[in-house]
DNA sequence: ATGCGTAGCCATACACCGTATGGCTGACGC
DNA sequence: GCGTCAGCCATACGGTGTATGGCTACGCAT
């Protein structure tokens, strides 16, 4: 519907899914730190003061971005009947899918606990549905939760940083996978 | 020996060791993103400027404080007679009493991976002492270290970025290594 | 003694950053 | 016609890292 004064350089008016997307492709081309507001406009064709019409601040675009753009990517495995180790991995394996789609704005988040201190997603319902079938006692499932993202999020850490090397990173997975199964009680 | 032109506002002149530890100080109190050189010139008395003939730049600074004021402080287990179990434990604790002790820098440069791509300390050759006696065969040793390390690490800095409550963290770290043992071969 | 090299320090300046403030334009409801 | 307001932009402020070059005063060779 083409509405109000329109940008003296472009045709169509900002939105903030093109500003979400825009910086997000800046994000994962050079990293967050990288990404500036003046530097995310010039790639609008836009006054940089321009933006602050659709995002509060640099912070909030992040977080905006994180829970409208990636957040979302996350598939996690249905509630069939297949076995919870089975569930396991296909959860493990879909998170991997998603740090490796943004690893910039992964491994950034993942140091910056303001951006989304909620648990993320529907994950820790997905776990809480894995622990009880894997046999782990009731008041032991909060903390075996928070071990097996812990211990998750490190390796794929430690993947995105290039610490591990990249012809060994799929072995290396199935192992740490393997090895948090035969951990849980239920082995 | 007092030597050279020396600051008109202080009375000695800079050493690196001084920098750095102000640095370190500065960084534990306010996270490493707010440091500056500015701020830290202040906090020296001194101009800006005057840090530069004792530090190349930022980045080195913060290269220089992990690899002189914190990395030394990790007290590797020595290689006594006890079971590879127990040293596996002692390992894990003194990498979380580093964790502990500088945790502003320990999460910065677990995302930085430029700062010490060098394989921290002796940490990873204390790894492969215990790795074959915990029954790991040799082609898999690599691949195992590199997963307790991406474990340990994503646990720590979820504890040290506050996703862990603080009155489970000693429980939950306890619940961490005992999976992990169970994890490796010879449980 | 005298002059020089140089270690230590500092003043200035540049390019970049996030964003507060306030003014312009033009579409809309009344 | 007129007020409102969405969208945009120009300017400015205080912060950042650091390049450049100049000052001082010591140690030393002459």
């Amino acid at each position: 519907m083409r509405c109000m004064a329109v940008s003296a350089r472009r045709g169509t008016p900002l939105t903030a899914e093109e500003i979400r997307s825009t910086a997000l492709r800046l994000i994962e081309a050079g990293g967050v730190d990288s990404l500036s507001m003046r530097k995310l406009a010039a790639e609008l064709d836009v006054n940089p003061m321009s933006l602050y019409h659709h995002v509060a601040n640099k912070t909030e675009l992040i977080r905006e971005i994180c829970l409208g753009n990636v957040v979302p990517l996350l598939d996690l495995p249905p509630d069939d009947g297949t076995p919870w180790q089975d569930q396991l991995r296909a959860l493990a394996y879909a998170y991997r899918r998603l740090a490796r789609t943004h690893p910039m704005l992964w491994t950034y988040v993942h140091n910056h606990p303001e951006v989304i201190e909620l648990k993320e997603g529907g994950l820790w319902d997905v776990l809480f549905r894995i622990l009880p079938a894997a046999g782990v006692p009731e008041d032991k499932r909060w903390r075996t939760a928070d071990v097996l993202h812990g211990f998750v999020s490190g390796l794929l850490l430690s993947e995105t940083l290039g610490h591990i090397a990249a012809d060994q990173a799929d072995e290396t997975y199935e192992t740490a996978i393997d090895m948090i199964i035969r951990g849980l009680p239920e082995h």
